[in-house]
DNA sequence: GTCAACATTTTGTCCAGGACAAAATATGAA
DNA sequence: TTCATATTTTGTCCTGGACAAAATGTTGAC
């Protein structure tokens, strides 16, 4: 038989697969904390009931919002969903009307409705204009689909549609306002190694160039070295850094500090995403953003301060 | 300091990174081949020599492509260029103004030139229609991709870029028909579980589509099970799955053989893709399909077959 | 010659259990 | 407070043996 019935358990690969956990953190774990505690086979392989490695996918995405395995690996499958439930609530209430938008965007989702998916959010961009698209639409679904994310409500091919939509629209509203490319300050835009998430960068884009900012995406993960040189090279006024709140803070922190000692003087270093939320006073010298609305105010003291001939 | 300059060499997780070899993979060939031979750092462990990585980059390309560690795992690097070279030889020189597209296509991939990927792709479509633009550009274009993936022209994001793209172009191009979806055959569109490439399913519903036939994609990775019970529901007349090349060519055959066995008489079974090039005679009671142009002449066969009366 | 069934080789993954670096936290000093 | 230093926690790496799954080679029937 093709589909040998695997009611019984899963093999560790398939768990790391699910889990995200690798195979060494599995055996470890059962040997340092007693769990997960998986039969074995004929062949003396380990086999993982499915309700273990539910509680380890539960597991997983609490040490991914900062809980250390320890406290949480000896509680059960309800004090775990608790515990999820109680990260993910503080949802701000809002206006009740965009909140079922989200929700209806939510279920486009999961249910693989592209078309229905790309037009509503084409709407919600036509009715705001690009800027309160980014800020009062993107932002927000940002943290809704993160928290269904963290519930498990998506899979990882849902999650990817929606960055993809996201991505999609932006980039094509940006190119919109192409004529304007030729402004300033000039804005070089892009993520440290091992930072995948392009996402922050696309709507800083989208939230600068109407403003009549010159955004030049150098994309995701440039090595630090070659962030300063294209920043010696005197073509820009600011260099913009996002980080997703996978990232972790303490890397995040020390990178940018090299990075401000490395660039000239007269450059800007400007930071934000949820790695960074509380770092601003570690970071002298640099401009750390705890919302994205606070660009445009940025923009425009940048402006006062180097352009004022021109304003 | 943050950057080490590592030309010292890489640990071995950073190549199981770069190279997809898994780490246990990376020390059993060492030890059974000799190959690759990492330094040791301060702590005993392994660091791998940047030509050694680059080495290892081409020995897994061409184990992709079907060859075995042994036979290549020896030959320098000269050597195995030579081979890759080889395999992404046999390129149909076509009309040279379509090659030139095609090159200028690749560079807009390799540059992140979105824009620029996005109108070029939207004129030839719009330029040759859905059918064409699928037979006469995607499928070529693939080709070449997956011939520069190989040389290693291109890097994960650079290839991901592509598919989206396409796909993007695609979807929108058949919700055009939308219109026309009432029609027959009606046709199921999906995928085994552990393929993930859902390219091939949007050609093939891009090609049919325009024919007149109802096209409903259940998605990639869909299991056997779900597969046959969706199919005894009575609601569609055909049953077409995809094989990217990536995909066991055995495991295709003997999951084919299965479905076909579980499924009622009068559903017929359509299959094609690179996975399954040559093994039509061992799938009796099967259609499986050597290129997409077969799709519209076998659509023709189906009607004649079993709606004469409409005909 | 083609094809299926079986034997053999190759190859990737699994295992145990020790070790230790990196990350997180606690502790103490300025 | 904030910084620097000890201590714990935690994930990854190591060795070398074992073996299942995949690929290949062989045999015999049609």
């Amino acid at each position: 038989m093709n589909t040998p019935l695997q009611a019984t358990g899963l093999p560790i690969a398939a768990v790391e697969r699910d889990t995200g956990l690798a195979k060494d953190t599995l055996r470890v774990w059962e040997r340092r904390y007693g769990f997960p505690q998986p039969a074995r086979d004929a062949n003396g392989e380990r086999t993982y009931p499915l309700e273990q490695v539910d509680k380890l996918r539960l597991i997983r995405r609490l040490i991914d919002q900062g809980l250390r395995p320890a406290k949480i690996i000896g509680l059960d499958v309800q004090a775990l969903v608790g515990m999820l439930d109680e990260i993910g609530k503080p949802r701000d209430g809002g206006d009740p009307e965009r909140c079922a938008q989200f929700a209806a965007i939510l279920k486009f989702v999961r249910l693989h409705l592209h078309e229905d998916l790309r037009r509503t959010l084409q709407q919600l961009l036509m009715k705001l204009g690009l800027q309160r698209f980014v800020s009062e639409v993107v932002a927000p679904l940002n943290r809704v689909v993160g928290d269904a994310w963290l519930r498990g409500e998506l899979e990882v091919p849902e999650e990817h549609l929606y960055t993809e939509q996201i991505q999609n629209i932006l980039r094509a509203a940006i190119s919109a306002h192409a004529a304007l490319r030729s402004g300033r300050p000039v804005v070089m835009l892009t993520t440290f190694p091992e930072e995948q998430h392009a996402l922050g960068l696309l709507m800083v884009e989208a939230t600068l160039t109407p403003e009549g900012a010159c955004c030049v995406s150098l994309g995701t993960q440039t090595p630090l070295e070659d962030i300063r040189n294209a920043a010696a090279s005197g073509r820009f006024d600011i260099v913009a850094v996002s980080f997703s709140s996978a990232y972790p803070a303490r890397q995040a922190i020390d990178g940018l500090r090299t990075l401000r000692s490395g660039l000239p003087e007269q450059v800007s270093l400007w930071a934000g995403g949820a790695a960074l939320q509380g770092a601003a006073r570690k970071l002298p010298g640099i401009t750390v953003f705890e919302s994205i609305d606070d660009l445009p105010g940025a923009l425009d003291a940048w402006r006062r301060l180097y352009c004022a001939a021109q304003a």
